[in-house]
DNA sequence: CGCGGGCCGGAGAGCGCTCTCACCCGGGAC
DNA sequence: GTCCCGGGTGAGAGCGCTCTCCGGCCCGCG
């Protein structure tokens, strides 16, 4: 018995079930329409030879992979230093894994990648694509969309042209920041600050508009562009106390932020909260949690993102027909309350 | 002229460039052995199709795949907070894709992905693998060698009967533990304590080790163990400074740990470094240039890690034969002088 | 007791590619 | 001029699987 090391296939399976090898298909693949004992003996066999089933040859003629992309656009450095795509891609591996499907992992660094990934996508390797793009010029979107794969968007596509047919998860940046802003104004603040994230960004942008729907007109001094870096955050509330020392509250675009704000407002002997009162967003937890005072701040779940994300694609790729259409998915926030306000 | 929406095929091609399927393949490789008005017909044809190869029919034929799975183990939240798998992941992605080849990310939750992970990677599915399992007494290394197919390990594996066939990449743990301890103690400090990681992990082992070297006899209370963490530290270094209040230097396992340490000491009135001495492990940015003083730290530089991972494995599957067999790599580390000491 | 229908299982045709092998043709040696 | 050699090219056989038919069997009904 010249037993080759190499995997056993469906007909070898077939052979010691003696059955055909439509029969061993049809049981690996649930076994619908097949007479118990026969499903029996062919699980047997297939127990007892340690078959797996050759993905390539499947897919060969089924056309499908049971593999998603998921594209990251990485343009800086700083997306990596928080751990919010970590968090996403485990919501999504969990998903995506409970579906017996693979995550393909495409990092992109710059513009030659672009074209890489967009050939990838539209090879025709995967089923479908979960992309994070995050910034208002990023040309990828655009690419992807045109090479024909079911996409969900992690967040909301900056686009001027509109959201076009697009499907996307994002979370309720706007009204996180309207709550934020209105707990500051509901104690009693009333010079209230911003340090936005970089507004090429749909989520900074989306909360700084959340920000300004609750303060209503007031002055544009409150208001300093950053970038969701501590240290970004640090020039920004220098300047902020520069310009308006008598500020009593400020909202910071992201925890990172905030802590940065924190050290400043600490530095200058402001004591938080009593005379300036603080709100971060993310709710980050080694961040939060840890900063001195813990912070207040809006949380998003962002693994739960994650798992909706995939899960949309999924049921995307499912049914053939009847696609419900573009549209977006916008997750709800929570304000959770420590002790920076 | 009924074309179908379908991707065109090999045949597709032949057809259009009048060849045979044999010589556009041949192009397509590569192009040796088929003369040059040949080849620059083919191309054409390729480029007017917009041709892309099906890789599933490939690999069903020469069983490459192209794809190498990558494995990330995480039995704790904590493996998330910290931008250190993100980083890996990079090097990894930048080193596979300039080599075209797919990253296949599987990220484990417990035990019972551990058989799901094995099963996958005996099927065959990918051409290698590339595996972090941090725990000592982790069953996935060695389902994983039990799988057969070519492995790198992130990390020395932690295995009581010695690293038996195995390649990893790992930093010089026990050497930047060693500068470290030489730093604090040439700058005349005599009471060094260390803040341990959790020692269920070799990296934080090592680390302990190296430090033990360099102190010799020592008291065993200036050290306590502790799990990578700011809240962690924080208790570590409350009680360091209960058993020893004279303790003038802290070499803690990792940069978080230094930060928490650093929060306690601020707390409790100790100047850093006049006092107390501090020097953390990593060389993590944001948290060692932002903290307060910034650290002296140890850097490992965790991107190119990844990327040597990459570089070894692609290597063992290159050449069919003549292994340079197992072992590992061991990356050196550096000082990095701040102001924490 | 005979016939029709339904269900189960098998045969076989590919999916798109690679790779071996055989063939063809031109050029050099005899 | 014939033979041989070798580089290029094409023909064709699969790789391991799914899926459509099709045939056979059994059951129910007339």
């Amino acid at each position: 018995m010249t037993e080759t090391a190499s995997r056993p296939t469906l007909e070898a399976v077939a052979a010691r079930a003696g059955v055909s090898r439509a029969t061993v298909s049809r049981v690996v693949n649930g076994g619908d329409g097949v007479r118990e004992p026969l499903v029996e003996r062919v699980r047997r066999a297939v127990e007892e030879l340690g078959y797996v089933p050759n993905q390539a040859a499947r897919s060969l003629v089924t056309k499908r992979h049971d593999a998603v992309a998921v594209v990251i656009a990485e343009p800086e450095t700083r997306v990596f230093a928080d751990p919010f795509f970590a968090l996403q891609l485990r919501g999504i591996s969990k998903e995506l894994t409970s579906h017996d499907n693979q995550l393909v992992l495409l990092l992109t660094e710059g513009r030659d990648d672009h074209a890489r990934v967009a050939r990838y996508l539209a090879g025709g390797h995967v089923d479908g694509a979960l992309v994070f793009s995050l910034h208002l010029d990023d040309p990828l979107p655009g690419l992807i969309q045109g090479a024909g794969v079911p996409t969900v968007f992690g967040g909301r596509p900056g686009w001027s042209d509109g959201t076009r047919d697009v499907v996307y998860v994002d979370s309720d940046n706007r009204g996180g920041a309207r709550a934020a802003v209105r707990l500051l104004a509901g104690l009693g603040r009333t010079r209230i600050a911003h340090i936005t994230g970089p507004l090429d960004q749909t989520s900074a942008a989306d909360r700084l508009d959340g920000y300004r729907e609750v303060m209503g007109v007031h002055d544009p001094r409150l208001v300093v562009e950053s970038d969701f870096t501590p240290g970004g955050a640090e020039r920004a509330m220098r300047e902020l106390l520069d310009r308006r020392p008598d500020l009593d509250a400020v909202f910071a675009a992201n925890d990172l932020a905030a802590s940065g704000a924190l050290r400043v407002l600490r530095e200058r002997g402001r004591r938080v909260p009593e005379d300036v009162a603080v709100v971060g967003f993310d709710d980050m937890l080694p961040v939060a949690e840890q900063s001195d005072p813990p912070l207040t701040t809006v949380r998003q779940d962002i693994e739960e993102m994650g798992r909706i994300m995939a899960r949309l694609l999924l049921r995307r790729l499912d049914r053939s027909v009847a696609d419900e259409g573009p549209g977006g998915v916008v997750l709800p926030t929570t304000l959770v309350r420590r002790a920076s306000a």
